[in-house]
DNA sequence: TTTGATAGTTTCCAATGGATACCAGATGCG
DNA sequence: CGCATCTGGTATCCATTGGAAACTATCAAA
């Protein structure tokens, strides 16, 4: 398919938007997305609010370090927000923008084809690992 | 929105897929498909069968050892095919499978976010970071 | 004969990610 | 009182990952 997806950029350039070009700004978001501790956190939040560590828990396999880098980016790129609220031990809340939004419908495609789709993927890995043995025995 | 995703799996376990639990298959898939050179092979491939060096050269930044170690495991998966043809030098024809055509339409909604939002992207980025040298000055 | 193309593998090093310990402030519990 | 626990992190160490470059092999062209 690979349509050219010729397009204005904001200060009126000519070039492309090309994610296949090393060099693209398109490029440096999709590195940004293709994270699975950002796709995991994007699809929580876009069920709603949630604090540091109800977040941590609800996500298996979330370490602290992550979390923590990970929100951060995703405030820094404007798909999150955070927000502290002064109780008693102080609690922040993360919440998802419309931007963010818009990423986390895109997004839950791919959740979605890989809960249609593991299944047919374990059988090819099971006939391909089969394979190998047999020739590589 | 995160509504339930029950639904039987290949042996009629019934647990539902749940890509926020760390040893769910639909993880493990999750975590295969958040890979940007597999993104961007995909995505290549679904315009037609490419060869080795040729999506190599297509692909900015793309080193021969992932690029081997991403074709091996997407074939594996079920979602290429490898097909060696006796030509002088022998060459290598790559081509994605149906299964991998269903990923590639789902994954090419993440690639049109990311070159229509990167600009919004980078404003975040640039807001932020002032914000932060404001304070942190 | 040296150079180039084909498609990789191997090796080395820098960067990433996970596990763990630690921090601060306040509350509960015995 | 004194220790554990909750909050949301930061700091450190170490294993794994990924990138750069060199190396494999075969054959063709210059």
């Amino acid at each position: 398919m690979r349509s050219s997806h010729l397009s204005e950029t904001t200060s009126g350039s000519v070039l492309p938007p090309n994610p296949y070009s090393a060099l693209c700004p398109t490029r440096m978001v999709l590195d940004r997305i293709a994270d699975k501790w950002a796709v995991l956190i994007l699809g929580l939040l876009d069920g709603g609010p949630q604090r540091f560590n109800q977040l941590r828990r609800e996500i298996g396999g979330l370490s602290q370090k992550m979390a923590s880098h990970t929100l951060k980016s995703l405030e820094r790129d404007g798909l999150v927000t955070r927000t502290a609220i002064a109780t008693v031990p102080v609690t922040v809340e993360y919440a998802i923008t419309p931007l963010g939004r818009t990423l986390a419908q895109a997004v839950d495609s791919l959740r979605l084809w890989a809960e249609n789709n593991f299944d047919a993927v374990l059988t090819a890995q099971q006939s391909y690992d089969q394979r190998s043995n047999e020739l590589g025995a």
